[in-house]
RNA sequence: GGCCCGAUGGUCAAGAGGUUAAGACAUCGCCCUUUCACGGCGGUAUCCCGGGUUCAAUUCCCGGUCGGGUCACCA
């Protein structure tokens, strides 16, 4: 048995196997992110197997540590991959600078089988517009796949670096079929003979792709959309070697409407366009963020809109997929997010409230927990809960403004009052908790012959010196504790007076 | 510019040759409420344009327009 047929043997057959393949950049795209997700949804739905590939043969681009980053983001995801760099597999190395002698090998191979050819030329050089159907074409084009054995030797010999580029078909059609998109055809003259080997030894995606999904046994290829139209060429090469070729679905992309323009375009990390880490970084959840990413391209079949990943699994179906390019939507996934965070056990929230609760509040009289429960369900992302809690920690200059209310009835000679009244209410009682103080409060509201809102409203304002709070006054006061309300209430009478 | 792909409210979108053209976000109004929020109820708003095919087209076909992708020793 020879190295290849050695290589065949290895390819797991009768499963369903797709894969992320990812370039080190450093960061997560929501683009990338989405197609991470489809593409394990894909498998999961069909009980297939997950890999996650490297595909860092741009040693140019290479970003240190951020393979780590592409871990992580997995993980946090729960995106779990059944083969990998990190975890094995059948099919490795899952690296492919780690692959770098299989592609030589395979290359070697396509020339022999006459799909491609070693080329001389340099950069820039062979470049040629081709005139086709009184079409102009811009192609590579060049004397190099005449060469003969003993020229190739001697070049090589004498120190001359060379290319394998992919040697098209000078007619004919090439078809494919995409998941999404549907059937495709291209004529072979208006593709070129790119390269698939690169000066340094390493493959071009190109050539990589084709080699590690076969390699991989591959069924289903899932990617961004830009890969389309050379889709064509890689078929070409698999045609070339006799493989066959897998299910196709192309992903439209992620976009974003550009807020100084209004033109639509693709996100991007390098506009300010947030990743998947800016996102949680800004507050949000990682549930929320997959599950809004899911349903950005892709609607399922009811009207059903909040789905966990196993939820997904079961219900993800390439049929749903969009052909059009979707404008990410900040507004709905925070509507998405709070909806995930109200959906939350108390104590869950408060682990990952917890965090953002203690960066302003460190008076350890102050209970986190309860404070935790009080937002909950008024919070949308976690960083906006620095400022709505902030008063609780010291107490902040407001104007008296606050205290005149149209619909409350309140004025600043009725608070005044108010405050004035409920001093001593306050300082008789022996409970501190929100329903006796709710229920103090009430009497003293009906003992004054006023209606609620003109005791209760100048008391929140005392408390709390903002127009809007996660609670009302009686709960603000139960939180803070009878000498600190009492305190503020009555530094806001001297204040009033 | 060539080639490929696409087009339903502001956004994500369902949908079928004949429908009152779903739903969600956003937006607006009302109700509830010790504020805001939450919650509840309701409103505004969409089939890109022109030709065909058909009794009937937003739906099928062809053009146009607009949008996206691609034309690297990047992936």
């Amino acid at each position: 048995m020879d190295f290849f047929e050695e290589m065949e043997q290895r390819i797991p057959k009768g499963t369903v196997r797709t894969r992320f393949a990812p370039s080190p950049t450093g960061y997560m795209h929501i683009g990338n992110l989405r197609t991470a997700l489809y593409t394990y949804l894909i498998a999961k739905h069909l009980g297939g197997t997950f890999i996650l590939r490297i595909e860092d043969t741009d040693q140019e681009r290479f970003v240190e540590g951020a393979t780590d980053i592409i871990y992580k983001t997995m993980k946090t995801c729960r995106l779990t991959h059944d083969e990998g760099p990190d975890v094995g597999g059948p099919v490795g190395p899952y690296i492919q600078t780690e692959r770098r002698a299989l592609y030589g090998k395979y290359a070697e191979l396509l020339i022999e089988k006459g799909g491609a050819y070693r080329c001389f030329c340099k950069p820039g050089e062979g470049e040629i517009s081709e005139t086709v159907d009184g079409k102009t074409i811009k192609k590579h084009q060049c004397q190099c796949s005449a060469l003969s054995q003993t020229a190739i030797a001697q070049k090589r010999s004498a120190g001359e670096t060379c290319v394998i580029r992919q040697k098209i078909p000078a007619g004919g059609v090439t078809s494919f079929t995409d998941a999404i998109y549907g059937e495709i055809t291209v004529p072979n003259a208006e593709l070129d003979d790119n390269v698939l080997i690169k000066t340094d030894g390493l493959p071009t995606y190109n050539f990589a792709n084709v080699i590690d999904d076969h390699l991989m046994g591959i069924t289903h290829v899932v990617r961004g959309s830009e890969y389309l139209s050379s889709t064509p060429k890689y078929n070409l090469l698999y045609s070339a070697f006799g493989w066959e070729i897998p299910n196709y679905v192309h992903c439209s992309s992620v976009m974003t409407i550009d807020p100084a323009s209004g033109a639509t375009r693709k996100m991007s990390k390098r506009h300010g366009d947030p990743s998947f880490e800016d996102l949680i970084a800004l507050g949000y959840l990682p549930e929320a963020v997959l599950n809004y990413v899911a349903l950005c391209g892709w609607s399922p079949k009811g009207e059903r809109e909040i789905y966990s990943l196993p939820e997904l699994v079961e219900h993800f179906d390439v049929s749903g997929i969009s052909k059009s390019p979707a404008v990410f939507d900040l507004k709905k996934l925070t509507w998405m997010n709070a909806e995930y965070i109200k959906a939350m056990s108390p104590e869950a929230f408060f682990a990952v409230a917890a965090p953002y609760l203690s960066l302003v509040i460190t008076n350890p009289a102050l209970d986190l927990k309860a404070i935790a429960a009080l937002c909950q369900n008024r919070c949308e992302v976690l960083t906006d809960l620095a400022e709505r809690i902030d008063f609780l920690q010291a107490m902040p200059d407001y104007d008296n403004a606050l205290y005149v209310h149209k619909k409350m009835k309140t004025t600043l000679e009725n608070s005044l009052s108010a405050l004035q009244a409920a001093v001593p209410v306050l300082d008789a009682m022996t409970a501190w908790d929100n329903d006796s103080l709710y229920a103090a409060l009430m009497q003293l509201a009906a003992d004054l012959g006023v209606k609620n809102g003109i005791v209760l409203w100048p008391i929140r304002v005392a408390v709390s010196g903002k127009a809007s709070t996660p609670g009302g006054a009686t709960e603000l006061c139960a939180l803070l504790g009878k000498t600190e309300s009492i305190r503020r209430i009555k530094l806001a009478i001297e204040k009033l007076q």
